[in-house]
DNA sequence: GTCTATACAGGGATAGAC
DNA sequence: GTCTATCCCTGTATAGAC
């Protein structure tokens, strides 16, 4: 791995870590192992590398959920799997987590990328939901586009609860509980 | 209001609004008029300052929760209300967006108040929704505790799609999806 | 109790040598 | 391209005057 990519993969575990406010040049060039210099001449500045690492956890995070979304099955089924895949719950949402960062959320070209994850998953959850209902799986009177969001919100909130109760216990119920109010949903 | 006081309001304000990395006592001191010997007369320093902050807004929180939970009505509606209340959703959650702070969540003292806040607030939604079905109004196979869960966790992810979209839709649709999944297990 | 003065590390970036 | 040296500002806290 070259200079340049260290840099992005330091620093995307560091916004992981402690967020943009969080994370300092320093921080980032020590994880790296790299001189002040370097990051100077690969980037113009914190938050130009910032935007590389964010943009590359962005596209990380879309391409997991297309995995899932788009994998055989009933809408139910393809949620159940998004839903109950793997994860460290404790570490929190990459992208979720700079949310509450101001230095992010205030500056449109660092935000975008936050913007375009959560609208992209939305919508895609929404086409599932869709399908489903289309296909006679889920009940009609259903509503795709607010439960998609629901379904979203739930696992960005569960990650909140669970660094609350320093437990994954909270995520795991917040799961269960959406699956099981959407499992009520589906047509028998 | 006295000097304490102001202190403690101005970091309750300045945690809001940039967390807890992102709060200076300079800036603490500022907000609230006073100078530097000021805010380390009344506090040992910046922890214990925010701790009292911290506790204060994580009270608050209980407290207006309890307010809409403990209304009138049936366990739906008591939960619609809670849903439903005006909020300031762009800003965010005042106790949530302090999961986000790696100085708060790895301090056992700091976290604390988090961790209450939320366990509080799935129990006491749960035993609205128990009551709700002990009374016959909620379908009998309903679980109490994952659906208190979700129902929290939907509301500290609307949060995070909203600052994400800086736009209270995805807030709004998130609370309409869980409130549609909860009317369908309301019995008719 | 509250203020100003002071201290020192770290954040963020630039300059210039190699 | 990468390094070290340097710069200025802010974060966080202490000291001591009033």
């Amino acid at each position: 791995m070259d200079t340049r990519e260290r840099l992005i993969e330091s620093t995307r575990e560091l916004l992981w870590e402690r967020g943009y406010v969080g994370t300092s040049p320093r921080a980032i060039q020590q994880r790296a192992g790299v001189g002040q210099g370097s990051m100077y001449h690969h980037f113009t500045g914190k938050p130009d590398l910032a935007l590389a690492a964010v943009r590359r956890t962005a596209e990380d995070m879309r391409a997991k959920a297309e995995g899932e979304l788009s994998g055989p099955g009933t809408a139910y089924e393809r949620i159940e799997a998004y839903l109950l895949r793997e994860r460290a719950v404790l570490r929190g949402c990459p992208v979720g987590r700079l949310t509450q960062d101001p230095d992010v959320i205030t500056d449109a070209v660092l935000r975008q990328p936050l913007e375009e994850t959560f609208d992209w998953l939305r919508r895609r959850l929404g086409r599932v939901l869709a399908e489903g209902r289309e296909r006679g799986e889920l009940a009609s009177d259903l509503d795709p586009v607010a439960t998609a969001a629901a379904i979203v919100a739930t696992l960005q909130g569960g990650y909140v609860l669970a660094r609350a109760a320093a437990s994954v216990e909270p995520f795991e119920d917040a799961v269960k509980g959406v699956l099981g109010l959407l499992a009520a949903r589906v047509t028998s």
